[in-house]
RNA sequence: GGGAGAAUGUCCCGAGUGGCAAAGGGGGCGGACUGUAAAUCCGCUGGCUAAGCCUUCGUAGGUUCGAGUCCUACUUCUCCCA
């Protein structure tokens, strides 16, 4: 499926985000025309967006770089309802306050990958709720609801996943295609949107709107999907012993999200540096073509470039920075994250096993202590090897602050205050 | 409305004759080997003031020296009949 003619397919393509068109050729030529608007939506499930998520932003980018307009829809009507796609459980209802929170949250993210305004090909911040909450339930049945066939519905891998497991569909999850469909025509009509663009998984949900433009009159749309990624060695990419990888700071530090791609499998580096970074493909080639130890320095280039996409250069450098020194100066940085702790404290000795707690690297006493028993601890980068230990003003090193380690890779500091 | 089944370690799947802190996977974490990779091997994967104590098998009661296991009611979910 390759030989686009338009600027943003050929990206697209040779950059690895298309797994499906609804109908290649026509969106080529409708690119080729002149500026097309397209969308993604997204979720108000979470405070943040997670690194899935970022794939579709990423295409909503090389959209806009390419000379067309994106929009970013905001769930916030959606959200009421929950997709069940290929889920084989309910979401938990969320409340008006807390989407409205989530979105207000999520929305930071978008300015640094996306420029806004009001011009031709500036992107805009649309929110399904401005349509969604003001619909009547019979109108909406009528002008709507009659186009959808339920057999069809059912047919969709999305939904015979939950059925074929016999867990229930409640009939308001059931709408939530309809709403998408829906979402994509109202789209269209006040944007002239032509492309909706999503994860694989949205593949069904996506080609309702199409089908229900066609039926209604409409204009022809288009459903454009990429693939879901996945490691090499099979994993889903984004989940961390800690959940999901998040954009927003506060949930997942730029420190973190640098050690993330720095930690990508060999395999992955090529792929994801397509994916994750607007380095040039040449230079993609360049790096990919390194071979054994020396790709390390592909993944830090990986690791800089994406974080700095999603945290701006500065943090991203800071983030390299701090792990050239912990990696490979075998010296502890400053930024590091820190973790206050009264002096008194100290003063009166803590337990290495409470302190690990509190630093959020074991989730209790009984944890920490086999992970001592495996080794796994570390003081100023000393084997933990008595559990009943305790840190004192002693403990302190050079600098002031005392390191705990787990395993080779997470570090905090505690510091007196 | 009637009938049949299901719910297990708060990540998931999943065994479980009345003696159970509960088999086995997956995932995760740690160790070894390496390159902060993959593969492989080893250990760990309820809580605590830790040779002991406490809390776990949908919820609430009951039988029993003793209940995940038996009984009753309830909740939720599936399937079949209406």
């Amino acid at each position: 499926m390759s030989g686009f003619k338009s600027d943003f397919l050929r990206t697209l393509d040779e950059r690895g985000f298309i797994h499906q068109i609804s109908d290649p050729e026509g969106l080529d030529a409708a690119c080729m025309k002149g500026p097309i608007t397209a969308y993604v939506g997204y979720d108000a499930t979470a405070t943040s967006i997670h690194i899935g998520n970022l794939i579709t932003v990423t295409m909503l980018y090389w959209l806009q770089e390419t000379g067309h307009r994106p929009i970013s829809l905001m769930g916030g009507g959606t959200s009421m309802v929950g997709d069940p796609s290929f889920r084989d459980d309910q979401r938990k209802l969320l409340t008006p306050e807390t989407i409205a929170t989530n979105i207000e949250s999520i929305k930071k993210v978008y300015s640094r990958i996306l420029r806004y305004g009001d011009g031709p090909t500036d992107a805009i911040m649309a929110n399904n709720a401005d349509w969604l909450m003001k619909l009547n339930y019979v109108e909406f049945l009528r002008d709507v609801g009659r186009f959808f066939s339920v057999n069809r519905m059912l047919s969709f891998d999305s939904v015979k996943l939950r059925l074929d497991r016999e867990q229930s569909l409640s009939f308001l999850e059931f709408n939530y295609m309809i709403m998408q469909g829906y979402d994509f025509v109202e789209l269209n009509r006040r944007y002239g949107t032509v492309l909706q663009m999503g994860g694989s998984d949205q593949w069904g949900n996506i080609v309702n709107g199409v089908d229900l433009s066609h039926r209604m009159g409409g204009p022809q749309l288009y459903a454009l999907t990429t693939p879901l990624l996945t490691t090499s060695s099979g994993q889903k990419m984004g989940k961390t012993a800690n959940g999901a990888v998040w954009l927003n700071s506060d949930l997942f530090s730029p420190y973190d999200f640098w050690q993330y791609f720095r930690n990508t499998e060999d395999a992955d580096v090529v792929r994801f540096l397509k994916i994750f970074t607007r380095l040039s493909l040449s230079e993609i080639a360049r790096l990919g073509a390194l071979g054994g130890a020396e790709i390390n320095e592909a993944k830090k280039i990986l690791a800089t470039e994406a974080t700095a996409v999603v945290h701006g250069r500065e943090a991203a450098d800071a983030a390299a920075e701090t792990a050239r020194l912990t990696f490979e100066e075998g010296v502890h940085a400053d930024d590091l994250p820190t973790l206050e702790i009264p002096k008194a404290d100290l003063e009166a000795g803590v337990g290495v096993l409470t302190a690990f707690v509190q630093a959020g690297l074991a989730a209790s006493n009984g944890d920490a202590r086999r992970s001592a028993q495996g080794g796994g601890l570390k003081v100023n980068d000393r084997t933990v090897t008595d559990p009943k230990e305790m840190l004192t003003l002693e403990s302190l090193n050079k600098d002031g602050v005392i390191k705990l380690s787990l395993g080779k890779k997470k570090h905090i500091l505690l510091k007196p205050v």
